[in-house]
DNA sequence: ATATACTTACTTACTAGAAAGTAAGTTTAA
DNA sequence: TTAAACTTACTTTCTAGTAAGTAAGTATAT
């Protein structure tokens, strides 16, 4: 793995963790083994690290969400896109916190190129959501707002682990409250198939 | 107003529209109309101007979702519970920003004071599922992912309002996607009942 | 073959500015 | 007169970003 590589990888780790602000190029440069400069020589500034982070995330999940295409009923394709995009999360650890961030900043920094990626996504979504009404399964729907019901739980489930535990610890009648996201992505899937259906 | 209240008043708007890192004291002074040592007159230290602005929000919304108790048939609690929330949102403009990015963070930094009126909020929400199970209306649910369903969803949706502005520019086939927080609630409401229904 | 010019991938040492926080003095109101 | 509610002027710390230099490798001209 390249340097480059190796400042991408450690800076999204630390993005994730601390968000854009707190992130220190210093503390990044240290974990590497380089010197902040060395950080400047292969990417102009802060920002344009952040993006080379970011970018690949989303283009990385675009195609991903691709496979979504190839199922063909309505209800499955649904199913699947909240599952694939559920299996991406688990896989790549750092996204759900660095993309809830932006959500929280009203994605007022996030590059162009990512929103491309965002609105290819859409489309496919809406595409399922089409379908399904055409053939009558599913009713008029808000795609964004379907997007936002997987999309934000999905994300913010993974990124309050430790919330969760906290309030549990309020309330000694809840029990089986500490479900990991592999257990919920199944459970989602269902409810938004059932919420959108006929 | 009191000085004190103006302070927690300007400072709530801007954590909730920079966030805790980048809202400046001397901004939020200047805006007050005080020079920054005012604010360390009433608050002891950044974080602890922070606690009184969240802490009013969380305590505010408790009191306000207390009202939800009132109502008897599970499936109308539900409704009243996304509703009721919701609004609030609406009413307290700075609030959805600072939450979101307090799940963004992991809510590492919330003060106990806010994770005990999330518990008892949460709380709330376990009693109507559990009452609506009991009398065979509803399924077995995991409480916290509903509430995350429905608060991640409603706060997002306020906080990505430009984003969904930027996601249509390259979809110009996708049209009514700019639909206000509003419209969107009652939206929500039906969807999460259908989703936890028997 | 080999000296020269040039590039890549850095390091050392630094600047500038922002922001949190404080010590000590001052005004104001009861 | 004395406590509350400030202001002025300051320190400290952090961090993005830069200027200048260098070791090691590569291409080129002779």
């Amino acid at each position: 793995m390249s340097k480059k590589e190796l400042i991408i990888k450690v800076a999204s780790k630390h993005f994730s963790e601390y968000g854009y602000d707190r992130a220190s190029l210093d503390v990044v440069a240290k974990e590497v083994g380089v010197t902040k400069p060395a950080i400047y020589y292969h990417f102009k500034d802060k920002y344009a690290l952040y993006e080379a982070v970011l970018c690949s995330k989303f283009s990385a999940l675009l195609e991903r969400m691709q496979s979504v295409y190839e199922v063909e009923e309505p209800k499955d394709a649904l199913r699947a896109y909240v599952e694939t995009f559920g299996n991406f999360l688990l896989e790549h650890p750092c996204f759900a916190a660095m993309f809830a961030r932006e959500l929280a900043d009203g994605a007022k920094n996030i590059p162009q190129s990512c929103t491309k990626s965002l609105s290819q996504i859409l489309k496919l979504l809406s595409t399922i959501l089409l379908k399904g009404e055409e053939e009558g399964v599913f009713g008029k729907e808000n795609p964004f707002m379907i997007q936002l019901m997987i999309v934000s739980t999905l994300i913010n489930y993974k990124t309050t682990k430790k919330l969760r535990e906290g309030v549990v610890m309020n309330l000694a009648d809840i029990k089986n409250i500490d479900i990991e996201l592999k257990d919920i992505i199944e459970n989602l899937a269902n409810k938004i198939v059932k919420a959108v259906q006929c």
